[in-house]
DNA sequence: GGTGTAAATGGACGACTGTCCATTTACAGT
DNA sequence: ACTGTAAATGGACAGTCGTCCATTTACACC
């Protein structure tokens, strides 16, 4: 067998320290995540971090990666039933309706999240997998604001498709903070629609939003 | 005489320490900002910290207050010089354009204040200098939305004004993030014109951008 | 100039940090 | 059941953390 109960013990343990380490990161933040703090939280060992990851410093890499996989996992599950045959803007709701759903923004997530960038500037890796991430998105809205502006026959399809993708993405990413600093009172159904009334200003005949544009 | 040779030195001393913790935030992030650091940098004694501020956690608000000001000190010289008698639209501009100015949106500035509200959720005080930041900015570009969406005769010009408010704050939010993570490569001018091609969209007789709204 | 008082110094202090290794434990293969 | 090997333990270790105070310095007032 390929998988020892050894094998199986020794991932498991891996697996508890990362979410150890991410649990004291959301709750404690980088600067109170020490090595006592992690250990306690995963009932393991002392010499555990050192023999698994050779150091705190591994363990954290390994965590944001992890952390980043989490990320993609349910982003890509939500976008799965939301079914993939869909049309441009339909992708685009869908894509946003994910990034802003509980299961992808919560509070665990945005902590994590936004306590890794904070320090992206002091780890390589961290800024690595941050790129990583926002490139990805990017990709993924992209394609259908491409599609649709190429439909309405925009002078210039490829610079206004990749104005509103980064439009739009800042706006996702505005909502992010606006949960991390008020994750009691945030509304994701105001957040959406707000994000929608500006996509509907833009193109009108796809995000056919009533009073989207209140002018002109 | 108000102002003794000792009462400035008390003082100059006092803000070299804010400056010193400052620019260790922006180095070297929340984590590796120590007492030895602070000291180091500032060319004082490791005792005045506790002299002038009663530890470390206390210097930090200090510093979190001190930054925030220097956050409205500029970007209400900016607004100031661009005029406070413009129209609506003038005044969501200059906003805009100070916000993501050179002066106002920088390596050391940005870096700050992810690193603090990074930490954001263990000290109270942080959160409530980012929501009076936020409040105060939100309140200075609302005023001028409202006006614009109660010209036009929208049929909730207050529930507009607040989407659009909210929508155009997390874009410049999302601005700020895209500076933090690519500085380097960060074009203001290419920011400001999203901006503006978003605003143009909501409400094209205000923000008359060519080609802002290329469908319907 | 002498004196009182506040500012400033810098080292001592215990607590805690992350690393690492000698020892113990437990599983896999024979 | 025995043995070899990898996993896991937990304490020792040097280094650094933030705090605090006895001492020195320097200014303001008389």
């Amino acid at each position: 067998m390929t998988q020892n109960k050894r094998d199986i013990s020794r991932e498991r343990n891996r697996m508890a320290l990362i979410e150890a380490a991410l649990d004291c990161v959301a709750e404690l933040g980088m600067a109170n995540t020490s090595v006592s703090e992690i250990i306690g939280r995963s009932g393991l060992s002392r010499g555990m971090i050192h023999l698994h990851f050779n150091g705190k410093a591994k363990l954290m890499e390994a965590a944001i990666a992890h952390s980043s996989d989490l990320y993609y996992e349910a982003l890509d599950r939500l976008l799965e039933q939301a079914g993939s045959d869909a049309s441009p803007q339909a992708r685009i709701e869908a894509i946003v309706r994910s990034d802003l759903s509980a299961e992808v923004l919560n509070t665990r997530s945005v902590r994590i999240w936004y306590a890794f960038r904070g320090e992206a500037h002091n780890h390589e890796i961290i800024r690595l997998y941050s790129d990583t991430r926002h490139d990805r998105l990017r990709k993924l809205i992209y394609q259908p604001f491409l599609a649709i502006f190429r439909e309405v026959g925009a002078d210039d399809p490829a610079g206004v498709a990749r104005d509103v993708t980064h439009g739009t993405l800042a706006l996702m990413e505005g909502m992010w903070t606006d949960f991390l600093l008020h994750p009691d009172s945030f509304d994701r159904d105001a957040a959406c629609r707000i994000v929608f009334r500006f996509l509907a200003a833009l193109c009108p005949q796809h995000f056919d939003l009533p009073g989207a544009r209140e002018d002109g």
